[in-house]
DNA sequence: TCGGTCGGACTTTAAACGAT
DNA sequence: TCGTTTAAAGTCCGACCGAG
């Protein structure tokens, strides 16, 4: 189940920091990141996950209009690393994409890849369960005019004092390493790859495909012909703008978390270069894209998800999904309005907070996950600049 | 058709455990 | 004290559906 995937990952993760990397992280495409990233600030440019930004819709970054690539490349051979990249590991055999020959059982399909999440939403987002980043405002406030208050959620504290079990030990490599059985754990163990270069950081566990790290600072790659980099002075390479690449692979995604992420198939990494060739904004539906939005073809459609609505003001999902909360009731920020109502938060909330900028573009309506049982109401989804358990929005 | 809503899968984080 | 395990807390994908 997504038990195991969660826990592998959890302990895969246990470093709550992301370790120190060099920051040589493609990012990811700006198609869903309107353009303009990394963002301005402080913060580390995050790290994307996603495989294919959105596989329903042409890449408007796409130089060529190529098509987009909705297909997983699992067939593609691996392709020449562009200027300025280096494979770092062979491409192992068996590495599910590489190319297979005609009586080789089809290949895996790539592990699908871990979402990337960003630590803290902003409360627009949060409410709006849509892609925040880490700039503030993010992407999505500043597309809806929320930048306002597009701030930080306020982490609730974890519950103290919860008792718990025993806890199950995964047999670690003990004693020699006899202890298959069972231990799901064993089998995920990374094979035998060859330990990156120094300098580079290893690779995600359990991901041996080839990797591809950006040079070393400072590293020139030699001109192609063998002459010395013309511009390569004081060691620092050109600003390399790789040539125009078919969307695919080189387009691909990359970033994974470089650091600590999967790598999708052609894992390259491409040399940073200056934010997005157009960064053409896109607007936010970073998740939907607002073409494909109901039908968007999804990388992973087989995921597929039913569902019986029902009326927001209802009990539903979202209320369930606080139920934990609910029961311990969350009254850390009731509003005033002792009974919030449990039907029509949502007008009730519009009413209440209009939009603090009317000339944004199409106000987003959206209320917030409300929390009908908790009374919370919907998180004033840009009225209360004023953070806030982002949950109790939820 | 577009774009907002929200169910629920998935990820992250930190407390509890347990070994040393 | 430190590494591991576990689950609470939080993020956000993507189906669903109302409005235009
Ligand atoms: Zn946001
Ligand atoms: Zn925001």
């Amino acid at each position: 189940m997504s038990a195991d995937q969660s826990k592998a990952s959890s302990s895969a993760s246990s470093s709550p920091q992301e370790p120190p990397q060099p920051p040589a992280v493609a990012h990811y495409p700006p198609a869903a990141y309107g353009g303009h990233y990394p963002p301005p600030g402080p913060y580390p440019p995050p790290f994307y996950a996603y495989p294919v930004p959105d596989p329903s819709h042409h890449d408007p970054n796409n130089p060529n209009g190529a098509p987009s690539q909705s297909v997983a490349p699992f067939f593609m051979a691996v392709p020449p690393p562009p200027p300025g990249m280096v494979y770092a590991y062979p491409v192992p055999p068996t590495a599910p994409g590489y190319p297979f020959a005609p009586g080789m059982p089809a290949p895996q399909p790539p592990p699908k890849p871990k979402r990337k999440q960003v630590k803290m939403a902003c409360t627009n987002c949060a409410s709006a369960c849509k892609r925040c980043d880490e700039a503030r405002p993010c992407e999505r406030c500043i597309k809806y005019g929320l930048a306002e208050t597009c701030v930080d959620g306020v982490r609730k504290e974890r519950k103290k004092g919860i008792k718990r079990g025993p806890y199950k030990r995964k047999n670690r490599a003990t004693s020699g390493e006899g202890s298959a059985e069972g231990g799901e754990a064993t089998n995920e163990q990374p094979a035998a790859v060859p330990p990156p270069p120094a300098g580079y950081p290893m690779p995600p566990e359990g991901y041996s495909f080839p990797y591809v790290y950006p040079p070393p600072m400072g590293y020139v790659p030699a001109a192609p012909d063998g002459q010395p980099h013309p511009e390569g002075a004081n060691g620092a390479p050109p600003a390399m703008h790789h040539p125009f690449y078919p969307s695919y692979p080189a387009m691909y995604p990359t970033p994974y978390g470089y650091p600590g992420g999967p790598m999708p198939y052609p894992p390259l990494i491409p040399t940073p270069i200056a934010a997005s060739p157009n960064g053409t904004a896109k607007p936010d539906s970073a998740s939907a894209p607002p073409t494909a939005n109901g039908a968007s073809v999804s990388a992973d459609a087989g995921k597929g998800k039913k569902r019986s609505r029902a009326k927001n003001g209802e009990e539903s999902g979202r209320a369930s999904k606080k139920t934990k909360e609910a029961a311990q009731v969350d009254v850390q920020q009731q509003p005033p309005n002792g009974d919030s109502g449990v039907a029509g938060v949502d007008q009730l909330e519009k009413d209440q907070h209009p939009p603090p900028q009317p000339q944004q573009p199409p106000p987003p309506s959206y209320a917030g996950h409300v929390d009908p049982s908790t009374g919370s109401g919907p998180v004033a989804a840009f009225g209360g600049p004023e953070p806030r358990p982002l949950m109790a929005a939820m």
